[in-house]
RNA sequence: GGCCCCAUCGUCUAGCGGUUAGGACACCGGCCUCUCACGUCGGUAACAGGGGUUCAAGUCCCCUUGGGGUCACCA
């Protein structure tokens, strides 16, 4: 059984569809990649995946106007980022005209369309009518019956779709359960317009027949059309696939996620475009991990390899409720990634964010000794570039509570013994300078090796955080150290 | 407004009739500690409301409320 009432969802299963699951993703390049279509690409990937089936990627650029190169550019470039890999595509719907014409000849042959000479204004008339009178609006077929073979000549014509008038009580959603189908929307919808051009509604069931397409997996805006691309399925006499609509991605505010507060969004640490999370730093998978338990888990985990997700991942534990994104979560999780990256790859990755703060460096071992101690303290590689600062630029400043508490006149003495043993220790011993620091601390601070470590750490670093001093002197060297510590020297005590 | 969908801590969620309602982020404390962070231990915090069904309801049904989506010659 698929369901067992109106409301429940049905379980999933392969069904026919066993050993030849194909799903696609089909976004429309009129624009960056939307952080919300990246969802919907990532739950089809992980489902072809899982299935052992296979992912392809069709662009939708029927309306040419708002169409462009660029775009497509842009979103293949972040699938590939992300680590979407698709099996087949791209395909361009403005490519495959053809197989829209011999759709359109075949439906117009045995009068499941007609051309309609109704013009967008005539429309819109009625439309508006309609709404004042507070009717719902749906073509009032005013072309229907007009004989087919009457001389148009140069009139502009649509092609609209000739409703049977009949469909089924409802549809099956793999996520949602059981569609009701509202009989009284099913109009007769233009399935080309008058320019030509085929409609989305009309090039998605052809194309998805076409391609083969098992599972259509796509966002929750989709399913009030679901019905009547149903209906051209069924005209069409092609087998209807399997539906599942998932969730939208809302902003913190619980709102639709809108382009037009992008600024907002970015001081929180979100975007609507998924290029500009390369630019805030995160990482990859931390993103896709993230968009994935965004409305997916399973039980409690939180963290998930590529390889656990697409051996883990299924419809039936998609959630069916919209999900607001949490920047504070994708911070934590790209924190956990960070951690977990090979020092070399993370030096790679800091580069352009150091070059951005005025530091010109390559991703050498000195650059990933410094990374080592900051993964594990930055959420965001810009937070990880701001941290290295003073590895490449001798403070400037003091913090100044930092002077206050740290540089009082008794602190000169133990900056003045750092600075001299310097000469003699050797720096890539940290054990060695712990040793040297401890010694010196049961000497001067009655064993409070914090009372040593602070005056120095301010003056190596100009603040009163950062990893462990010995690391710092480590890497900044013998030479450098000494310099900050005889320009800390000459103000320590001074006032 | 019509139609459709949704509803457990602030957020993401576990829960598929019997639980002290669990986990994660954030927040607040303790521990660890050269500071910060990591880590670790603990704490605050939720079943929207009302009716049913049932021995028993967060779990099933209905209504209300709230949120969202959609109503094009856009996709």
């Amino acid at each position: 059984m698929w369901f067992s009432g109106i409301t429940s969802r049905p379980s999933f299963s392969l069904g026919g569809f066993m050993n030849k699951v194909r799903v696609r993703f089909a976004p429309s390049p009129t624009g960056y990649l939307h952080i919300g279509g990246v969802r919907t690409a990532i739950f089809n990937y992980l489902f072809a995946r899982r299935y052992g089936g296979t992912f392809v990627l069709r662009i939708e650029d029927t309306d040419r106007e708002r169409s462009n190169k660029d775009a497509v550019d842009q979103i293949i470039d972040s699938m590939r980022w992300l680590d979407l890999d698709f099996d087949e595509g791209p395909i361009f719907q403005s490519e495959r005209s053809d197989l829209y014409q011999a759709q359109i000849n075949k439906l117009l042959d045995e009068g499941k369309a007609y051309k309609c000479t109704c013009t967008a204004e005539e429309l819109d008339a009625k439309r508006k009518k309609a709404e004042a009178e507070k009717r719902n609006y749906t073509y009032d077929g005013t072309c229907r019956d007009l004989d087919p073979s009457r001389d148009l000549g140069t009139t502009l014509f649509t092609i609209r779709f000739r409703n049977p008038r009949v469909a089924p009580d409802s549809f099956k959603d793999l996520i949602l359960g059981r569609i009701p189908i509202d009989k009284n929307k099913l109009d007769d919808w233009i399935l080309v317009r008058s320019d030509g051009s085929p409609t989305y509604n009309f090039c998605v069931v052809v194309d998805d027949a076409d391609m083969g397409i098992s599972h259509v997996i796509r966002g929750n805006d989709h399913v009030d059309n679901t019905p009547k691309q149903i209906q051209l399925y069924q005209a069409l006499d092609l087998p209807v696939p399997e539906f599942a609509h998932m969730p939208l991605t809302h902003g913190p505010d619980g709102s639709k996620l809108s382009k037009r507060r992008e600024q907002e969004y970015r001081e929180q640490g979100i975007s609507v475009s998924v290029q500009e999370y390369r630019n805030m730093g995160y990482l990859p998978h931390a993103l896709v991990n993230y968009l994935t338990r965004l409305g997916w888990s399973h039980g409690d985990q939180e963290i998930f390899s590529r390889k656990e997700l697409t051996e883990l991942f299924s419809l039936e534990h998609v959630g069916r409720s919209s999900g607001i994104m949490n920047p504070d979560k994708l911070k934590w999780l790209n924190a956990q990634y960070l951690k977990e990256s090979d020092d070399a790859d993370l030096a790679d990755l800091l580069v352009p964010f150091l070059a951005e703060l005025g530091i010109e460096t390559t991703a050498d071992q000195r650059l990933q000794k410094i990374v080592h101690p900051l993964k594990e303290r930055a959420k965001t590689l810009p937070e990880m570039a701001q941290m290295s600062k003073y590895f490449f630029v001798a403070p400037e400043s003091y913090e100044a509570k930092g002077i206050k508490k740290w540089w009082k006149a008794t602190a000169a003495e133990s900056v003045r013994r750092v600075r001299d043993q310097l000469d003699d220790l050797n720096l890539d011993d940290e054990t060695a300078l712990e040793e040297a620091f401890r010694k010196l601390a049961d000497e001067l601070t009655d064993g409070k090796l914090g009372k040593v470590a602070q005056p120095i750490r301010l003056a190596l670093t100009g603040v009163t955080f950062s990893p462990s001093l010995f690391t710092i002197i480590a890497i900044l060297g013998r030479e450098e150290s000494q310099r900050r510590l005889d320009r800390a020297l000459a103000t320590i005590g001074k006032e």
